[in-house]
DNA sequence: GAAAAATTCTATAAATCTATAGAAAAATTG
DNA sequence: CAATTTTTCTATAGATTTATAGAATTTTTC
């Protein structure tokens, strides 16, 4: 029955992210996998073809929908700090939920060859354009300093975020809304005394 | 003779933290390195005990005098804006320095077992005490606003610089002295349009 | 230039790992 | 419940990899 693979393949998919944000993509062996998930190493391959599989298709499974909720928020017309907040707590809420496989795909993708990540290609880079253009909007909007690198500052959040969400999945005792709130906080207003502020 | 020897074993750590900086600690083979260096498979462990060890070396040769030239930058008396600057420079510069070493502390280390890793452990510590009571300093001097986390404000300083110091390393034609301006501009004024600022 | 020391090489033991094939067991269907 | 399909298991071929031992070569010393 169809249903029931899909949904063992699921768990399969967890435990290779869980196996393998821990131990890299070499370091972890498809014994561990199986060992994780309950079943022995040769009866993996009824849900991978190979481990290389396995590795891509956690990337894809920590990254997809991810993206998706990114063309969500930015979908909407808000001002500018609004889409900010709601991009950041999308981004470091996803490590809460897919955790393992967000660090997966951040840390493990590059030893994909090529060909296996076209796809994840293509997600970074809506992803990476999204917030590019939220952040013109920003400037057109005024709220946003005209002389910033969209580029630049794209880079940097992503960068943050993901520094910020490795240290969210290894400290469970890290305060999710707090992070998210310090971040944009600190994107927003640097760290400077501000001449006239009333915030 | 010992000096000879020395010089050549350098070469080998320099060779390691190229492969492991590519092909990441369980990818890479003794094979890689030895074949890097231009000697055979067998020879390498002249150099090193074992390949755990190389990765421990290149570890410590990436962080050691990172670390060191930041004590020295922070005991000078200086303006904070002056000091936060160095320490994005010195930072960032290492990466074009000694970048394959650096990134391999950044990504591989937590593959060495914990004995391994005390040092490191020590040195990182070191690093981010550093880095928080230079904030401190800020605060007192009125420079920093006095509101802000130093310990959040550290991670993600740190958390930037690995973010941007991987770009160098993995873009050669990337300016490194633009990257550090705008990671510093980034992090003390932030991105939003400031009430009164003849910056 | 012969003796000693340092460096590199060859060859290999021993361990590990991926992936496959075919048997066994479990679940589903009619 | 017998037949069929799905899932899991066992066993293993084949490849790779680390680390070592001892021989060969190169370099240094006197």
């Amino acid at each position: 029955m169809s249903k029931k693979y899909e949904q063992k393949r699921l768990t399969a998919i967890e435990a290779a992210a869980a196996v393998f944000a821990q131990k890299g993509f070499h370091g972890a062996t498809t014994q561990d996998i199986a060992t994780e998930m309950g079943i022995k190493q040769g009866s993996l391959y009824y849900y991978f073809k190979s481990k290389e599989q396995a590795l891509q298709e956690v990337c894809e499974y920590g990254f997809e929908n991810y993206v998706q909720r990114m063309e969500k928020i930015c979908a909407k017309a808000q001002p500018f700090e609004a889409k900010f907040l709601a991009i950041v707590t999308s981004h470091l809420s996803n490590y809460r939920q897919k955790n393992n496989a967000m660090k997966v795909h951040n840390d493990q993708r590059l030893y994909l060859p090529k060909e296996r990540r076209v796809h994840l290609k293509e997600l970074g880079t809506r992803y990476r354009r999204l917030l590019e253009s939220t952040l013109r909007e920003g400037i057109e909007q005024g709220a946003v300093r005209g002389d910033i690198d969209t580029h630049f500052i794209a880079y940097s959040v992503i960068g943050i975020c993901n520094s910020w969400g490795a240290n969210l999945v290894l400290d469970e005792s890290l305060d999710l809304f707090a992070t998210i709130e310090q971040c944009v906080e600190l994107i927003l207003y640097g760290t400077l005394v501000q001449p006239s502020n009333t915030n």
